[in-house]
Formats: structure tokens, C-alpha cells, sequence
DNA sequence: AATGAATGAGAGTTCATTCAT
DNA sequence: TATGAATGAACTCTCATTCAT
């Protein structure tokens, strides 16, 4: 049978989904290589057969699920059209899709935050290969929109952090609260969205404050 | 002896506090007792003493580092003077000051994400009587904005997590890249603040987004 | 009770009695801490209370059980009496209680033999602090003995070592014969001796030999 | 093609070189097969094609690099010219030829000692069929000598160990020590044969230990 | 109150052995 | 013949927990 041959060109990937659900279940920790055995389907010592040791395990697998999200993101920029506004909603759907929504996604940012600190490659190459690089993908984006006068200039420094925290906060929160946490994410997202371009306040309100030099930024009145 | 009566006394305090250093150091599986007994200077027996099972022990400390937060954030609230912005401005700065920039607030919610799944009670406790609670200040402090004129209504249902959202972001970034997060936080936090009021289109990006159905909702132009 | 407190001084040298039987038995490799346990009456746990490692408790229990066997050298050969001929007899006799009949400096050589390449430390400490002596030892007997005329000086530069060769080859012979190997040892060591300071030839042998250049060294005949 | 079948008569001879080197290295224990494989260029299950478990593997490897040595030691013998103390000498060339500089003698020796044990058969059918008959050998040439008058006859009883107790001193530092063991093989020999031969004491030293009967043995004085 | 020796149930890892290919 | 993926038992070492002192 050519059930051998199969088997043995997915087992890798098996274990590794398998290493994902049992690592994202329980952590790095308390996870024991049984689990992982059980869940893929083999025994412990076959897990050994591919990878050295839990630590390298566990490095993979993160390896494996991040791999794709900065050339998704690359991708996805380049193909963004219309104007600043509309590819930074495009930016900030990708984000949603692929931090919030995606179970693998989310949880790898678990991982990263329970298990981060024994990995210190694993976090210098997400810095490095994704948060970075995705951060400056939406500096440049703001930039842009400032130079062609759709977006307030005012933003600079740190616009792109605050520009995506509502996803990561969505993230976070699901996270933590799981399932009792009900929420309809696409309005959500409109929320967010509208609020980042326009703002909280009224004219009025935004007249109130503005003599009063309401955040720092010298800025003409509207 | 006093000494010793005082010793006494103090024990379970130096206890949890070497606790939260143990387990926000490297989580709840892979912290041993003996750590925690190490930095509290006593043997493990001693602990055993006070709490009768590490699980115990992690729940007592989470509920000791947690218990004030709420308690914190109704007082901060009930001082705050001015109007809406105001109050608003003085709640995020709250919440930076609790999460992002308090070493045991943000090491809670590490620990929330990192073992929540094993504490269930925990997490509850923490949605009922911080998250929810905080969100709840918050959508009131929005609502009475709108009320009064000075914000704009149309946030009403999610407005409240993508208010404070940056300050978790920050958190988290925090939580994950550690002292390597290069960042000014008062610039992020001005600017934050800056973004939130005034979103970021300027009068003529806003006035091309409009008639094109900018964000979802039907919204009267400005 | 003053049991375990009693217990409690003694446990280490009950574990190394322990840990020098099964090591002896069966090497290091297949020797289980397990096994070592159960002979000193404890479970695996308790083991690794005074020893960290495997390895440790080898070496800590090869040290223990040779500490003693240069001092004794030392001290006896300081007490032997008479000319130099008694002198070597009493080390002799000296090596073969401690290498020969002794049960424990027989199985530590069998431990240097099975396992020194991967305790070089060991092997080292033991050519340094008892192997190396205890020639020089016997060296500076000869040479003291040749002075006096008791001796042939022939025999300076590898003589101690033919001298002492025979109470090391009894040694290796029980190490692998074991209890089937039956032999007078009194009158092995008698012979031993005898040979060793009369040698093998008779006169007329000497004779017939001697013109022939019998040994290497040019010898006035006797 | 004849390359194949080349390779294959020669495959065991291959596995028992690499056999012993493996287990010369590190000891039966501590060897794994797959040890064994990689020096054989082959894989683990080629192993257990033509040896059907690891302990048959070692059985058939000590007989394999042993089965010579008594042949060889017959044959020489049987070739020896000269004398008695020709001959003599002759066979203790072949031992520390045998014993002493041929890796493979020397660490066969070693595994009789570190694993012997385990294998009693394989120490036995060393006993039958080499050391006794070896022994046996050089008792009767002893005795050969003592009936031409050319040996002593009191060295009957345990003549033959001390009489080859210096080549297996030598194997026994070399498998300790290693090359750390400086000493010049040649001179060595050339001591022990002087010294066997000669015996160490001087004509005077002979008169003083005489009446005081030095060795048990009644013996008139030379 | 506190100690720390001891337990015992695992945890990660290794490896002789098997067997479908 | 030979491979190498897979098993499963065993091994070293860990650690929460207990308890005599």
C-alpha cells in the first residue's frame, strides 16, 4: 500500500497541527508530548523521530503557523485599491481576519505572550519579520494619505499602533473571555472604522475643546 | 518578641507577593513552589501553611493583585471633573496607568491569557467585576457625551473597546517584546487621545469618503 | 524519635553503599537509580535529595570508597620495619588486601576499566593521587634498596611496576573470574615474592644464559 | 553485479568491526545499535538482518575478534626455538604482542571485565579456551625447564601468572590510563624478562634474606 | 510555625526491536 | 536485502505534596 508513503509525507504536518491545538490548549508547559502524540495519532517516540526535542516542537509549530502572515499581509497591501482611506480599511480587515478571527492567528499571540519568554528568537523574529514590517506598512499607508491630503498629518509618530489596537483589543479579548464573550464583529469593525476616520466628536464639541488645546498638536480649527 | 508576631503577620502578603514574581515570571505550569518559596525566603513547607495548594495559592494572589483595580476605577471616575473629553481623557489615563504601565496589572492579564483556561472562576470574575464593569463606565460616559452634545452618537454600541483599545495595545506589546518596545508612551498616549477626538480624515478626505457610504452607517454630513 | 534524625546523617553513606553495589554489578550504563534505591532502601526521589545527577552520585561514590587508599599506602609504608626487601614485601602485601582481596578497590579498577572514558576526571584524579604515588613509591624503595646494596640496579626505570604486577593481575583475574576461579592466594603471594627477588634462573641457567647477552643490560656475571 | 554480492559476504565481517568498535568505545550498555549502524554505513535493520539481537550481536562479535588468539598461541609455542627461557621469553613477546599493543586483544579484555557479568558463557568459554590453556602452556614449559635443570623448580605451583603478570599489568594501564600512559613498551619487556630471569636481589642481599628464610620455600642458597 | 527529608506520580527522552515497503 | 518510520517499555529527572520533628 501506498498508505505507508502517504502517511509518512504528512506526519510532520499532522504533528505540528497537532502540537498547535494541545500547545494553544494548555501552553508550553503543561502540555505533555503524550497529548500531542495522542491528538496526531502516534505514539511519543514518533514525535522524536521529526523533531529533537518539545522546545524545537513547540518552535516549529510557531514557525509554521506564522510563516505566511507577513507575505499575506504583503501580499494583500499590493493588491489594496482606491485611495488611502480604502486601503487602510483593507489593511484593518486583514488584520481582523487574520489576529481576531483566525483561531491560528490568535492563538499563536497567546503563545507569544504566555510562552515568550522562553523563546526569545521566536519573539525577536515576529518583532522582526511581522509586527515591524506591519506597523511600518501602515505608517507609510498614513504618510501617503497625509502627502495626498486625505489623512491629518497629525498622526505621525504613533498612528499606526492606535490605528490597529481595536483589532488587537478584539483579539485579546477573545482570548481571555473565549466564547462568553458575544460580540457581532462586523459591527465591530464599522465602529472602529468610522470612529478612527471621523473622530468623537461633534463640530460643536471639537469647537469646545479646541481653544483649549485639546491634544497637544497645534492644529487649525475645522 | 514582636519580631516574630510581625514576621507572622506578614507572611502571606510576602508569600503572594513572591508568587506574582514567580508566576509572572514564567506562568503557572512552569513555576515550581520552591521558586516561590525561594523568593519569599522561606521553605515550602511554609507555604503549604498558608495555602493549601499551588492552584490555591495562584487564585489567592490574582485576586489579591486584582481586588482594587474596580475599586480604583469607580473612585478615579466619581473624582473626575469637566466635561465628557475630560472624563474620558482621565479614564484612558487610568487605564495606562493600571495596564500598561503598572507592572502587576499587566502581569495579571499575561496571566489571565496565559492559564484563564485552567481558572475559569478566575476569568469570570475578572469579565464581572473589572471588564464588564470598566466598559460599562465607559459606554456611560460616551452615552452622557452624546447626550450633551459633545460626542457623536453614532458610536453607541462598541464605541467603549475601541476607546481604550490602544491602552491594551500597549499592553500587550508590552507583555510580548518586553523591554526591547521602544516607545514614548506619553507621545502614544497624546496622540491616542489626539486620534480618538478628532479621527483622522481631514474636512476634504471626509468630504470625498461621505457620499460614498463611508462606514456603514447612514450618518449626517458634518 | 531520634530516628530520623539519625536516618538523616546516614543516608548519604547508605545511598553511596548502595550506589558502589549495583554500579559494581553491572556498570554505570546499565545500572537504573532505581536499582541503587532499592538497595539503600529509599525511593528514586530521595536520591536525587543528596545527589543531583547520575553521574554525581558515580563519582562522589568512586571518590568516597578510594579517598582512604593512598593514605593507607602512605601510613603503612611509613610503619614498614627491616631492610628494603621487608619493606617491599609489606607493600605487597599491602597492594593485595587493597587491590586483590579487597571487595572494594577491586571493583573500583573494574569501574576505572568499564566506565573511565567517561569520568576522566576520575581517571585522572586516581593516576594523580594513587597510581602515580604508589609507583614512586615502590621506585624509591628499589632505588633505596639498590643503594644498600640489597638490590640489583638494574631493574630502576620499569621495576616497580613488574614488582607490583602480579597483585594487579590477581586482581583483573578475580574481576573476571569471579568466584570460579580458585586460588591459594597465600601461596600466590609467597611465590609471588619468592620469584620476584630470587628470579627463575638457577645458576647454571644464569650460566648458559649470560654469555649470551640475556637481558638487554650488560651484567657482570655472578 | 559482482559489486553486490561483494558486499554482501562481507556485511557481517563489516558490522563486527564496527561492532567492536562501538562497544570498545563505550561498553555493551551504553552502545546503541544505531551506534553500531552508522560505523557499518548501514541502517539499524540491516543489523537485525544478519545478528538477531544486540546481546548476539556482542556474543558473536567478542568470539569473532578472540577465536584466534589461542590458535595463534599454539602455533607459536609450537614454533619456539631455543631453550626453555627462549622459548619463555618468546611466548611473553606473543602475549604483550597479543595483549598489551593489539587494540583488539587489549579490548576484548575490557569488555571481559566491564561486561563479563552479563555474558558468563562468553567468560567461560574465554577461561576453557584461552586463559587456561595459556596458563597450562607455560606451566609446562616452566616445568620442561625445571626438569633440564635450566628454572627453579619452586615456582611450580603459581610460576605461570606471575610469570605473565607484568603484560597483562601493562594492558590493564593501558586500558585505564590510555594514551596519557607514556612508557616505553621495549624497555618495559626488557625489564620484566631481566628481572623474571635474574631476580632482583644481589648475591649479598640473597646471603642476608637467606637464613632468615625468605620465602618459604626451602631452597639452598645459591 | 516552619523545616526539609521523603514520596510517588509523572514528565521528557532514549532505544532495542519490528515490519511494511 | 535493506530501509526507516513507528512502537513501547524503560530510564533519568522533576515536583507538588506530606509529615515527623
Amino acid at each position: 500500500m501506498k498508505e505507508r508513503a502517504r502517511r509518512k509525507a504528512q506526519r510532520p504536518g499532522e504533528i505540528l497541527e497537532a502540537a498547535f491545538d494541545a500547545f494553544a490548549e494548555r501552553g508550553f508547559a503543561a502540555t505533555r508530548m503524550e497529548d500531542v502524540a495522542a491528538r496526531a495519532g502516534v505514539t511519543k517516540g514518533a514525535i522524536y523521530f521529526y523533531f529533537p526535542t518539545k522546545e524545537r516542537l513547540f518552535e516549529e509549530m510557531v514557525d509554521h503557523y506564522s510563516r505566511d502572515m507577513l507575505a499575506d499581509a504583503g501580499a494583500m497591501l499590493a493588491s489594496a485599491q482606491g485611495g488611502s482611506a480604502e486601503k487602510l480599511r483593507a489593511f484593518l480587515e486583514f488584520m481582523y481576519g487574520r489576529c481576531a478571527r483566525d483561531r491560528y492567528g490568535r492563538e499563536i499571540i497567546r503563545l507569544m505572550v504566555s510562552d515568550g519568554k522562553s523563546f526569545p528568537q521566536l519573539v525577536e523574529r515576529h518583532h522582526r519579520d511581522f509586527f515591524a514590517p506591519a506597523m511600518r506598512m501602515v505608517s507609510e499607508l498614513l504618510a501617503a494619505g497625509a502627502a495626498s491630503g486625505e489623512f491629518r498629518p497629525e498622526v505621525a509618530k504613533h498612528g499606526a499602533e492606535i490605528v490597529v489596537a481595536p483589532s488587537v483589543f478584539l483579539t485579546l479579548m477573545r482570548l481571555i473571555f473565549g466564547g462568553s464573550l458575544e460580540l457581532n464583529e462586523d459591527a465591530y469593525i464599522v465602529c472602529h472604522i468610522e470612529l478612527l476616520l471621523n473622530g468623537l466628536l461633534t463640530p460643536s464639541g471639537r469647537a469646545n475643546l479646541s481653544p483649549a488645546k485639546a491634544c497637544g498638536e497645534d492644529r487649525s480649527p475645522i
